[in-house]
DNA sequence: GAATAAAGTTAAGCTTGCTTAAATAAAAAA
DNA sequence: TTTTTTATTTAAGCAAGCTTAACTTTATTC
């Protein structure tokens, strides 16, 4: 049965494997989910035997395509309930995300297709994820990667943002660096790995820390 | 600590005592609620000991002043979410009520006075319940009573229906009858207390147990 | 005012999702 | 390869919110 811890595991579970690439190790799932080990080992015990992950004892936890689905549902309620809250409520983008964190296991499948067609069948939420439709296909994103990896001289745009964070989203606000701001990096220090970066003809200095939060794409010119 | 099941409990109470204007019985509450009455007397001693509610031993509970704030509180967010979810996201009468009835657990104070916003601070459900005002006052609710009251002759407004049951509220959309519309009591069986009533020119034949879910108010000619 | 029926309470136990502490396996270092 | 460190699992236990079954109080009927 599906309840909302059990929801929260899989989404989990999911951004790991989509940012690592690899199986979600029990350190790293407790850690996001704020749980002991022992916790997890507990869940995975019963996520396997539901048959929505794989686990081997010692080897971590593997979504199955039927855990990938139910991943994939929950993502989407989250995004979509952002984007709603954004556009329609006029809540901040650093708001959005914990209220979308409740409202995500509470929305029937009638309910959230609703407001799906109520945003006209959004591509991207308020933070530049891709939103996973109703048929289970996620939308193309652009050639994205971290801004840490950016270099001096690379002319960029903001597409994607870490949404876990709301004190940075809303620093970025106040200071003007929104989403799809188009930029351009002017400098990059050995000794800290920050970077200043040139748009609208103001200069910002952003911390390593921060460049990993922030995700952008080559602009060709 | 407010939980989503001491939540439904308040607001159970209070509209227990609403209609009944006694203390609220633990068989009744347990039939409510879908609990056993064990559950009932469970539940009692913990929101007695938070001081939610006034509680002795074989007779009943009662909200206290903070617990009655704190069951409006909810009252206030299941409402509101059965107005928006009809107004904006065009859901029907009889859908709204079990989408918000989870929702309202999951809805900070911030974003459903967005909602009460959006709405431009309303008064009324789409059932035709009063929604308590941030400040904890409630609408005045014109003078109602039960159509099973009503007698031949008597010219009325549909004021307010029971959004417990769905498919009683489906049968009043699909035949036309819906709040506010103004009808004549045509007739009255002392057989079985079964209305005849005309609206729009049609006649229907309302059973004892529908006029008992129905609410009106007399019009004045 | 007994006897009976109905309502409410207590006791014991279950499930979920956690915890901490102890034990064990895997990985890294020496 | 052995030792040490780190990661994971197991064991025991807790709180919330239920259940059923047995018991007690209150209400009703004769
Ligand atoms: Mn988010
Ligand atoms: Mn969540
Ligand atoms: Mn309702
Ligand atoms: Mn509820």
């Amino acid at each position: 049965m599906s309840t909302i811890s059990k929801e929260n595991y899989l989404k989990t579970i999911f951004n790991n494997s989509i940012d690592s690439g690899s199986n979600a190790t029990a350190t790293k799932l407790a850690n996001d989910l704020s749980v002991s080990t022992a916790a997890i080992t507990d869940m995975a015990k019963k996520l396997s035997e539901e048959g929505l992950v794989t686990y081997e004892k010692y080897r971590g936890m593997e979504l199955t395509s039927s855990g990938e689905k139910a991943a994939l549902k929950i993502i989407r309620r989250h995004r979509l309930w952002e984007l709603f809250l954004k556009e329609v409520l006029e809540m901040s983008w650093s708001e959005v995300h914990d209220e979308a964190e409740k409202l995500e296991h509470h929305t029937s499948e009638f309910l959230i297709d609703k407001i799906d067609m109520y945003l006209n069948y959004p591509d991207f939420d308020p933070h530049g994820h891709p939103i996973p439709r109703k048929n289970g296909t996620i939308p193309k994103t652009p050639n994205v990667m971290p801004l840490s990896q950016g270099e001096k001289g690379m002319f960029c745009e903001f597409v994607r943002v870490n949404d876990k964070d709301s004190e940075l989203i809303d620093y970025l606000a106040k200071v003007g660096f929104i989403l799809n701001s188009k930029f351009e990096v002017v400098d990059k220090l050995a000794f800290d790995k920050s970077l200043s970066i040139k748009f609208n003809n103001k200069i910002l200095s952003l911390s390593k820390k921060i460049t990993e939060s922030i995700f952008i794409r080559l602009v060709k010119n």
